[in-house]
DNA sequence: AGCGAGCCCTGCGCGC
DNA sequence: TGCGCGCAGGGCTCGC
């Protein structure tokens, strides 16, 4: 379930689960489930045995859950297809089940199950770390938020625009700097978090700017509607449950989100625009699609 | 700094 | 039916 609405509605699903719950017992059933995680198999089974967890957190598509009294947490980046589910101890696993989590807490005793046809999602447990955002919004003289750690691997991750610490005067500010095309600047994680294909096209569209303008070339104008318009869309598909063509992008609970019905641009191709009626054309872009309006989406 | 290519995988729908 | 191809919402590393 790759995109940030898509992560979200997993992390407020499993937060009753996993708050205040203990780890009662840990199954890797296929080891590609944990390759992000350093020590290998048997490293991560005994880091999470007997393990505290805490509520869980988000930036952009990485979740995590905090072990505090450990100083690490349980990380996970659901790539292309992952799947975390919550189920009982009567249910059969899916196919592509790589781990299995046993944990017991004040939401009852239950089974979490990552699922993962692609692999290229994964699991790990890694040491926290300071998060560096933190000095770098101290030397502007930010607002007094609190920086917990992360993550160490997620360190290098950029906020996304539904964090309240999340700068968009200092995003416009670096996207007019970029000397790339604005979906490319879109998708660098570093730049801002949680955006990918699908949001990607969605916001542009909304913000009427094509895909291949060049960042730097962007009004101060054009660059906050980017920015605002990419949040919008997101907390839009998230208020439905996130984006779902079929069942591989699903709750917790195996169901999927409604936003499909709303998207303006992807997967629109030949379609009419929603906003003048031109058709909307599908392009090759870094191995993917890019999904504009020729119309309302001028280059230049 | 930025970019393209390649890699990590499985499964689906399509045309032949 | 079967086969090969292109496609899919991500991210990392490499060489240039």
């Amino acid at each position: 379930m790759p995109e940030l609405p898509e992560v979200e509605v997993v992390r407020l699903g499993l937060a009753p689960a996993v708050t205040g719950a203990r780890v009662e017992a840990v199954s890797v059933v296929d080891p590609r489930g944990v390759t992000r995680h350093v020590g290998g198999v048997a490293d991560f089974e005994s880091r999470l045995a007997g393990a505290v967890l805490g509520a869980p957190v988000r930036r952009g598509k990485f979740l995590w859950v905090p072990v505090a009294e450990r100083g690490e947490a349980l990380l996970a980046h659901l790539g292309m297809s992952g799947q975390v589910l919550l189920r009982d101890e009567t249910t059969a696993p899916e196919r592509h089940v790589r781990v299995q989590l046993w944990v017991d807490g004040p939401g009852g005793a239950v089974r979490i199950d990552f699922v993962d046809q692609r692999t290229f999602g994964s699991l790990a447990v890694e040491a926290m770390a300071a998060d560096p955002l933190a000095a770098r919004v101290g030397r502007r003289g930010g607002e007094a938020f609190a920086w917990p750690d992360v993550p160490a691997s997620v360190a290098h991750i950029a906020l996304d625009p539904l964090d309240p610490r999340f700068d968009d005067e200092a995003f416009i500010r670096r996207l007019r700097m970029k000397r790339t095309e604005v979906k490319r600047a879109l998708l660098d994680q570093t730049l801002v978090s949680g955006i990918g294909n699908i949001y990607a096209d969605e916001a542009l569209w909304a913000a009427r700017v094509h895909p291949r303008t060049i960042a730097s070339t962007l009004s101060a104008q054009a660059a906050r509607r980017v920015i605002e318009e990419a949040r919008a869309v997101m907390v839009r598909a998230l208020s439905e449950g996130g984006t779902s063509f079929d069942a591989q992008y699903v709750n917790v609970n195996g169901q999927s989100g409604y936003f499909s019905r709303s998207l303006n641009a992807y997967g629109r191709a030949g379609q009419p625009c929603h906003r003048c009626g031109r058709a909307i054309v599908r392009e090759a872009f870094m191995n993917r699609s890019s999904h504009y309006c020729p119309r309302c989406q001028r280059l230049r």
